[in-house]
DNA sequence: TCAGTACGTTGAAATATTTAATCAACCGTT
DNA sequence: AACGGTTGATTAAATATTTCAACGTACTGA
């Protein structure tokens, strides 16, 4: 799951990337309206934290813009205590959740891992596809109700999938999403193949049909 | 275990924090309305110790917030012995328990294991997986009814992943949970790994299966 | 249809990262 | 001061990730 961090304190931000990096995210970090304006104009993103207090521009004219595209989904508003006045402004607006400073960062990542539950997954925490499913949670992959083996990057190219089932997803997309930085520039998939050709072949060994197709030129798609 | 005391006499608050931490609970505390309320909307806590009568503000306003965002399990309110409106008051809006002062140190340990067990362990004192036995009550670990000589925090660190079975627990999480100070970034888990060695070490010594399995680049399991 | 080419798959090797184990320093208690 | 427990540093081991090269397969245009 991709995340991107607008925030212009650079240790917050540092420290915000370090935890959130374990607890299985990949970020994209901004640090002033403009390069926020940026990546959100480049990016999909499945959740954005968003200071509100910026150089350069307030973060509200950044979750304006985010309206207008119609990507509020999974926005989490971070700003200081006292501003009352953004909280409000940027509630009205339609973010997804608010977070006042000081905060910890355990009390952050739960707060994504609820907005991206509600954003792809109804509120659930669990996705089940006939013999197979995906427990957020417990960030663990089952067949028939059998625990699969699986790495952090299986689990991600999986997840990603899964959650965008029945669309095709291009390869460049799927390097962003469960590789590091969007600033990368990938000048092959040779990774990719490799790791969907092990998740395959866990999947499969463990009794589950292959939901996974690839699209000539095109890229990967889920379907039930 | 950790414990949030919202409590403005700094003489009490302090003795409560030196008990609990002997009971080997884990302390956070707050002095007043807004400290309280910024803890409480920043982080997890297994049980709440919350003083009516505060500086800033009522805690009554506190509990009501606690109500709103459904975090009101492990809640204990404790308010001057002649406050009866404020009993009602505090279990009318949901509290788990009421302590009037002045009260005994050991007849809050007492409350605060009550709360804990009923909100995690449903009210049992004993956690049973086949040989292996978690007692929490005596805060003892045993293998085939033979006790294990375990330290704090191995013990604090079984009982979470135990409590947590079948999930993958990160280890930014177990560095909260085991550790005393709610600072939330590490910035390596090397204490985690020896902490890890050292538990599957007795246990394993002592006959029992070696339960908790790690999940490379995720963090543990608990797994029966 | 058929070669030609781009794309995808595979398995193995190379690299990088994470975890484990050991040992030493530290800290609070007694 | 001595002790056990906790934590940090160092090195070793395990595991995951990425790269590479060889091979299949699907599309393209003549």
């Amino acid at each position: 799951m991709k995340i991107l961090i607008i925030e212009d304190e650079t240790e917050l931000s540092k420290s915000m990337v370090t935890y959130l990096h374990r607890e299985s995210y990949t970020c994209d970090t901004a640090f002033d309206f403009d390069e926020g304006m940026q990546k959100i104009e480049s990016f999909e993103y499945d959740c954005i934290l968003l200071d509100i207090s910026l150089p350069g521009g307030s973060g509200l004219k950044i979750l304006k813009a985010l309206k207008d595209n119609n990507k509020l989904d999974g926005v989490i508003i971070i700003s200081a205590k006292d501003s009352v006045e953004d909280k409000i402004a940027g509630l009205n607006l339609g973010a997804d959740d608010y977070l006042p400073k000081p905060f910890h960062l355990s009390e952050l990542s739960a707060r994504i891992a609820a907005v991206i539950r509600r954003k792809w997954f109804q509120g659930s925490n669990v996705l089940v596809y006939n013999e197979l499913t995906i427990d957020l949670l417990a960030k663990t992959v089952s067949v028939n109700n059998k625990p699969v083996d699986i790495t952090r990057k299986e689990y991600d190219l999986l997840l990603y999938l899964a959650s965008n089932k029945n669309r095709v997803i291009s390869k460049n997309a799927i390097a962003e999403n469960i590789s590091g930085d969007s600033a990368d520039l990938y000048d092959n998939f040779d990774f990719i193949y490799a790791h969907m050709k092990n998740l395959k072949r866990k999947l499969t060994a463990a009794g589950s049909d292959d939901y996974i197709k690839s699209v000539y030129g095109m890229g990967y798609k889920f379907t039930i």
